[in-house]
DNA sequence: TTGAAAGCGCTAACAT
DNA sequence: ATGTTAGCGCTTTCAA
């Protein structure tokens, strides 16, 4: 039995009415009379109709889509901004339609390709760094067009996002006034993440010109801080305090740590970036800096909507973030 | 400057032939002389000619669209379930659609209607149990509807997943192979999961009438699990294990217990369920149980779409989980 | 305030 | 193998 799904036109000859005052009343078209939107609605409850969103988009010119690409979902961060995401899209009839691009500059750019072809209407990347081609192709389909995770002044792309270079910094900062001078660095892959590259930066401007520093590069997971901390344990010099920019880096190395023994922070102070959910409950808890992951995928949204309705213009909005002190960092213990 | 996007009629115009050629050179479809299709391909790409997908969508009925409502993405479960899930669905040209719940049912039968409002064909739904509202509103609107997470032979609707009540079992005679027999169990809340629930009628079974067994619920977090282990610390007949219904909920107890000092597994043994990411490297690393999420959502995508396609009858799917025998759990010890 | 009617861009008979 | 053409369901001038 086919489930009898109404069309506008009988929810126009069920009313007596015609279907162009059924569509101002499904548009919520102020100028009609309210008895006879009264008597729309319900017809269409009778007949079960809804408008069909492909005619309309036809007829409009505007299908009410936004695209968000992400590297990847397996990542809390992410995981957070994308449901702010597309709980501001939904909340205003908008869909969020979802790729993962696995990091990768040509998927990214395939998967904006297929995007673009299923009718989004704008577009929310993670990061600074995109292919030329991808930015171009954005710019030929006059996409609106956001960047999240970052926020850079000079950009010509509004950026919703934080300054990963000022808090890098500021988590130096942070390690600096607990008295660690000998600090190693543990970050994921360079290539794949300009966030990180962006932090790194940060990190050695704060750091200055003290050589002392470690700096390691490995798999963005608990495992690539298990062997980023086990590598850093054969070093001859074992540094006082670690940094992780990121909490995951951060859980590997505790996890590590702890399997040897090794007391944290009393003998080496560890550092997180995030602020995961899990984060304050880790033992120690785990001093790390909080991301403003929700609010920003809500400001883009915002912002990507009010483009799209109003023109109005977008702007890079750098959102606050804090360090989160905590149980993982200490005071440097000077060793006899 | 207006981006100049062609329409259909431009690249017939310019290749000198019908519209209905090119349609059909778009679509791939077999019986069009070769020749004419690289002229056609060759004008596309010159006239930037991109099929118009609302267009598309209102001729052939078909949106290409599938939706999926996960209760929430902050759990990499959900998100690798759902990485596949949007993997296999782009590669065949089809968009997925997602939706968060946060475990409600009502709200996720509001997004079910608005998903259809949106032309989604089909729904993955998580779990087995959801509000009758929604059932009856997807079987009016006749969307094909798959459960996944579980595995239900006697299900009306297919279910894609694993038994959780089999596996629970499973991981209760695990802990008894060691040894245990005072046994505290933890999971997240009852109200907001059926697959917890199976999970624990599965434990309950394994266990028999031993009423020596600890039963909490809690938050589904880190957190929870911090204070179930809490709560399990201050009874008077300390058990020798915990089980944890969720690989979130063992890291909380995890770190609970060390914070403590007490050692895993030497006093107290502890066995998640999921096989997060994390969980072989954690310290020490945990004995769980591997889901097949990724193979679960490649394979719901695959039998909508086949069922979408061809009309192909859906059927449930029993994937296979085990037991990852790893650190966290050891012989009881006998206390004197 | 309401109605008539012309498309929006594409697909799918049907005809050739 | 290719062309003609009638819609798909809705919005939106333009008239009334």
């Amino acid at each position: 039995m086919p489930p009898k799904i109404g069309k506008i036109r009988d929810v126009a000859r069920e009313t007596g009415l015609s279907t162009a005052t059924v569509s101002r009343v499904m548009n919520g078209n102020p100028k009609v009379n309210p008895e006879m939107r009264a008597t729309v609605l319900a017809a269409a409850k009778k007949l079960n109709y809804v408008p069909n969103p492909a005619a309309r988009a036809l007829s409009t010119n505007r299908s009410k889509t936004v695209a968000a690409i992400i590297p990847t979902i397996d990542h809390s961060v992410y995981a957070k901004y994308i449901t702010a995401v597309e709980k501001t899209l939904s909340a205003r009839g908008y869909t969020l339609v979802l790729a993962i691009s696995n990091a990768d500059a040509q998927m990214e750019c395939d998967a904006a390709e297929k995007l673009i072809a299923m009718g989004a209407e704008a577009f929310i990347l993670t990061g600074a760094k995109h292919s030329a081609a991808l930015i171009d192709l954005l710019d030929r389909c006059a996409k609106p067009l956001v960047f999240t995770s970052v926020f850079d002044d000079q950009s010509a792309i509004p950026t919703i996002g934080y300054d990963n270079q000022a808090l890098a910094k500021a988590a130096i900062a942070h390690l600096q006034e607990h008295g660690h001078r000998d600090i190693a660095v543990v970050y994921g892959s360079l290539a794949e993440n300009d966030r990180t590259v962006t932090r790194l930066k940060g990190a050695r401007m704060a750091l200055g010109s003290a050589d002392n520093t470690l700096f390691f590069e490995v798999d963005l997971s608990v495992e690539g801080g298990r062997r980023a901390a086990m590598e850093i344990l054969n070093t001859d010099k074992r540094p006082s305090a670690i940094l992780c920019f990121s909490d995951v880096l951060a859980l590997g190395v505790m996890f590590l740590l702890q399997s040897q023994g090794i007391r944290i922070p009393l003998d080496i102070s560890v550092m997180g970036f995030d602020n995961l959910d899990w984060s304050r409950q880790s033992y120690p808890s785990l001093t790390t800096i909080d991301l403003p992951a929700s609010q920003m995928g809500a400001e883009a949204a915002l912002q990507i909507m009010r483009r799209l309705e109003e023109d109005h213009p977008m702007s890079s909005l750098d959102l606050p973030a804090k360090i989160m002190r905590r149980g993982s960092v200490g005071p440097v213990r000077h060793r006899p």
